[in-house]
Parts: structure tokens; C-alpha cells; sequence
DNA sequence: CCCGGGATCAGCCGATTGGGTGATGTTGGG
DNA sequence: CCCAACATCACCCAATCGGCTGATCCCGGG
């Protein structure tokens, strides 16, 4: 087989600087660039057309959801193996819709990680025990229905504090319509009063990101 | 001066690999050995006194909190300097109190991190711009006083919406101490009600950590 | 030895919540 | 064209909540 060559992205200059070691001095794997953002990755992928682009998620300044979606749309033939360091769950399902073709946790073993890189390159997903287990767990429930626009607005407020009257003020709504719209998120969540909603608001990533 | 001997501390195998290529590649540092968990970077620091102990704080299996504590206990001379990927203000405190010299975040240049590094070695306090700023603030105001053990178990049963008279139940205490607790935590926290106090427990890592 | 903080409990009371039932208008997709 | 989902509103009622005042017990630090 050729040489697969990569392109690593992620925002930590360490973390950049450990693949690179490894990769460099496995034979089978030339490291073509880095890029410390979204944006970068998105133009360096399309000057050089690496076989794989490993790819952090989280990053300041052009995340990496949507420099997967832009690759994606621009019909790039890389594939993006996401490599994140702790799983959220919230963000695994989004990025493999967007076109990501793995998903692997920083914490795995190098030779996972190299197993990895060469499956991907063969276009093959590869998942992480960890997410692919959250993946069929995620696909057996039903559907984790997101909260409608309004709905979520109102638990935002409701995390804040804020009273039904007040929210109802805050929204140009009556009291009774943030009723309905708190019952409804209620079932949404599975739970059965306000605090327990919020908690599940943090846990399925619904509030918490500023 | 003489080298810097050095012991590494982190879970992800990418991380350690990318610390250790760069204090290799740096004439000055020496990496003595690496440890993946709390307990392990213990006894290691016990063996073979290393001038620095770089360690991240969030590991499974022997928190990087208690492995600081455990140092200073035992009068180990080895410099902590915390380094983390992200900074969640939570830890930043416990960290220094417990004995850290430093405390930095992944996302510094190399420089910066040599130079903490040479900063440590010398018992000076090191802290990325980002982690002194909040320092100060936290230090500013007079006292985010965490919640008491009772009041944490309180937060997280109403978190997972259980009503007073339910938590009194399972923590054995009458309905009437609940609310005190409550009212303690709201008043800590500066809220009025469960829900809002459920949102700072998230957003100050109070809750949130299964 | 006294003080403060944590943990425990009581009773009162008004305000807020959450459940149930029902209804109307809009919109987007099949 | 109709249905499902969203967004809006009303009314009723019991249960829960949050604030207030006041009290006891224990522990560790000054």
C-alpha cells in the first residue's frame, strides 16, 4: 500500500506535536501539514489533499463540526477521523452525519490509533469501543427529540431562574403558553419538574455552551 | 544549571508521547518516566525524585487532585505543575491549595511551557495569564464557599428532580432540614430556586462529573 | 471557653408549580 | 389536501416550594 498521508488538526500544539512524533516515525505515514483551526484545515485539505485529516473537535475559532461539513460540501476526498479527547456524546452523531469517517478518544493505544488511520484511509468507519456502543445506543431509543425552538428558549430562562410570569414577560407570551411549552419539555427530557430539566438540559449538551 | 529531570503525567498516550518528544528534542530536560494515572505518578515521584512532575489533573483511576495531595503529604521535594486541557476554574484552586506549583493550560506555546517548566524546577509559582486572571478574581471575591457535603447531596438528588419530601426520605433527615439545606445552597450559589441551582451546579462543575 | 459552621428539626404562609383538558392558528411535508 | 408538530392561550386545582423565625447538637479553631 502507498504512503497514507495526513493532515493533523487541533489547537493544542502539543497534542499536534505527539501525532506528528508518532506518525513520523512509523513507517507507512507522512505527515503533510498542521493546522490549529477549522478554517486552516478546510484550505490546507484542499491544497493538499491528504489521505486522512485527524481532527480535534472542540477548537477556538472555526470549530471543527463545521470544517467537516465544509469538506464535505466541497466534495473532498479526505477522510476526517475525528480525535477528541473526551467523549461527549453530544458531539459524536453530529460529526459522523456531517461526513466524519471515525471517531476514535485521544486515550486510545497508538496501535488503535495507527490501525485507525490506515482503515479510514481505506474508507472504512472506525469507531472507538466507547462511541460505538453510545452509537447503537443512541440508535435504539427512539429518537432523543431535541427541544423546539421555543422550548429550549424557555428552559434556558428556567436555568436562569426565572419564574413562568417572568418568562412569559421575557418572551411577549402569557404564563399559560410557558406552561405548555415547560410540559412539553418536560416529556421531551423524561423528567417531571423544572430542575430536573435543566440537569438533563447539561447532560444532552442542550444548555451549558455559552 | 543542571538538566531538569522530569516525570509525566497524563492519561492519553498521544499527550505523553507529545510532552516527552519535546523535552527530549530541548537540550536541559531529561524525562525520567511516565505514568497514566494518579497512583502510578506517586510511587514513580517516590522512586526516582524528579525535579518536576508535569500532571493533568482529570485521569481515571487516581485523580491528579489526591495524587498532589498524597505528594505533599509525603514531603516529596518534586514540583507539581499542573497542565490541563481545559481550564474549569473548578480545579484550579484545589489544585494549587493541595501543593501545585503551576498550573497551565495545554494550549500554551512551547516557549511558555519551557519556561514554566525552568520556573518550576526553581519553586516558583507558574500560572497561564488565563488561570492568574481568574485567580485574582476568585481571591477579589469574597469567598464562592463550595457547597457543605450535606448540601452537594442535596443539589444532586433535586438535580435528578427529586422533590424535598423525597430527599428527605433517602437521605433519612425529616422535610424540614432539606429545605434548610436547600435554602443554604440557593443562598451559597445566589439563586432562588432549584432549577437555577441546578444550572450553577453545572456550570461550577459541582454536578456534571458522574 | 466561646464562637462559627455544619447538620438537624418545627411550623406557618403565600407564591409558584405541574397536571389535566381543551382550543386555535400556522407551517411544512407527504 | 390533510396531518403532525409547533406555538399560542385559558381555567382549575392540588401539591410543592421558598422564605421566615427559632432551636438544638456537635465539632474544631482561636
Amino acid at each position: 500500500m502507498d504512503e497514507i498521508s495526513l493532515l493533523l488538526v487541533d489547537d493544542h500544539p502539543v497534542v499536534r506535536n505527539g501525532l506528528r512524533g508518532m506518525f513520523e516515525s512509523t513507517p507507512g505515514f507522512t505527515v503533510l501539514a498542521e493546522a490549529s483551526n477549522g478554517v486552516e484545515a478546510v484550505e490546507l485539505a484542499a491544497d493538499l489533499d491528504p489521505d486522512v485529516i485527524l481532527m480535534d473537535l472542540r477548537m477556538p475559532g472555526g470549530g471543527g463540526l463545521d470544517a467537516i461539513t465544509e469538506l464535505t460540501r466541497r466534495g473532498i476526498r479526505s477522510k476526517v477521523l475525528v480525535l477528541t479527547t473526551w467523549d461527549t456524546d453530544t458531539d459524536t452523531l453530529p460529526a459522523i452525519e456531517a461526513g466524519a469517517t471515525g471517531y476514535l478518544l485521544k486515550d486510545a493505544p497508538q496501535d488503535e490509533l495507527f490501525n485507525a488511520v490506515r482503515q479510514a484511509a481505506a474508507g472504512r468507519t472506525v469507531l472507538s469501543p466507547a462511541v460505538a456502543s453510545r452509537l447503537v445506543s443512541a440508535v435504539r431509543s427512539p429518537a432523543p427529540s431535541p427541544l423546539a425552538a421555543r422550548e429550549r428558549q424557555v428552559l434556558e430562562l428556567v436555568a436562569k431562574g426565572t419564574s413562568n410570569r417572568d418568562i412569559a414577560r421575557e418572551l411577549f407570551i402569557s404564563e399559560a403558553t410557558v406552561k405548555t411549552h415547560l410540559s412539553h419539555v418536560f416529556t421531551k427530557l423524561g423528567v417531571t419538574d423544572r430542575a430536573a430539566a435543566v440537569a438533563k438540559g447539561y447532560e444532552q449538551g442542550i444548555l451549558g455552551r455559552d
